[in-house]
DNA sequence: AGCTTTCGCTACGACCCGTAGCGTAATGCC
DNA sequence: GGCATTACGCTACGGGTCGTAGCGAAAGCT
């Protein structure tokens, strides 16, 4: 994380109160004023910060908005419910209730948006938010493989391939559910697509 | 269409070459500025036409790029391939080489993010894109039981929440697979997509 | 003809951007 | 303690875009 700061460099240090107020008032500004509206003047003002230390630490808006959203995402893990259709429900569920969320919805695709021109964006968010979703994918996986709830993959490449599969499925589905279908993932829903899924995966329910 | 013109209004008629111009221009501008950095003012620039033509039509950005980005799903058909699988994996394709092109990459997913707080928006979107992809998975589904690949549904609420279910799995895997993941949906990767979206619907593949 | 609406053009205030410059505050090193 | 170095708050600025108003001319209808 602080791999600019190399040990202790001379000078004064940047206050990492800061960080995290103005982190804060960017998602409090997604929520009121949406993307679109989102000013970094706005938002340096409600985290009680002059703009020129905002452009200090961050290079713009998309930049900003992505790490003030991944922070959202820290709270997803892998909860052990004893069989992988649990554990899928649990997750989609998890992660449907983050999409729930004003700021997320009406960040997460924004910056994604902009990320189709901007390979260093993309390159970012794929760091901070979309690694952490695959790992629980793998994570759930390899757990369902030592139940005996899914058959061994020895090829490591076929293995990357369908995990990266059942990643875009999972995720896809619920992002497309929640943000232009504008239904909300709920039980009901949740436990209908992990049925599909699992009968998908395996052949048997 | 013409709702706002109720027979033949008196007066000079709109433009019908003026539309075209401006849409065509809107998405050039997409491809060679993406979203954030597309004004009107280059847009009227470019289609030859004054900025304030433009305002008379659309109330603003998201409205115009909505328009723009629709005439490009205008190809999407649902083709006769023989058998469920061959019809899942061409409308997909279809899909995939339309959300390959940069133009709906950066305005798509932008409008979008944009309509999660504009519900006038949420409402363009669905009637001028969502809508015709929900009609080809409901058509392809209606085709399938009649060859008896699927199961009939006898009660329309659960037919309902079942359509919507796969149209948010395939539209959303694409979507994810091209977007986030930043990954083609080709060929191979519709192959496996459909093997694993058939056999959990159908428990057979 | 006369009426009505659209069109192109210019101009405008308002807002936001991103940066420069300055004086001040906080830290590490000698 | 003094010194160098960096971060901070503040102000101010040119540049760009927004969305609208106002005008005269053009293109239809009756």
């Amino acid at each position: 994380m602080q791999s600019r700061t190399p040990a202790s460099r001379p000078g004064r240090p940047r206050s990492a109160a800061a960080d995290t107020a103005i982190l804060a008032a960017t998602r409090e500004a997604l929520v009121e004023l949406g993307w679109s509206k989102l000013t970094l003047g706005d938002v340096a003002t409600r985290a009680g910060v002059a703009k020129t230390t905002l452009y200090r630490r961050w290079a713009g808006k998309n930049e900003l908005v992505v790490d003030a959203v991944a922070e959202l995402f820290d709270e997803l893990e892998l909860p052990d419910r004893g069989s992988l259709a649990a554990d899928i429900e649990g997750v989609v569920l998890q992660f449907a209730a983050i999409l729930a969320r004003p700021e997320a919805k009406s960040g997460l695709m924004a910056v994604v948006a902009e990320s189709t021109r901007d390979d260093a964006l993309r390159e970012r968010i794929r760091a901070s938010i979309v690694d952490r979703q695959m790992r629980l994918v793998l994570a759930g996986r390899a757990r369902a493989q030592r139940r005996g709830e899914l058959p061994p993959e020895p090829d490591p490449a076929e293995a990357a391939r369908t995990g990266d599969l059942i990643f875009d499925v999972v995720a896809g589905a619920v992002v497309h559910r929640t943000l232009v279908s504008g239904k909300p993932a709920d039980e009901d829903w949740v436990r209908s697509f992990t049925r599909v899924l699992l009968l998908g995966l395996t052949g048997t329910s």
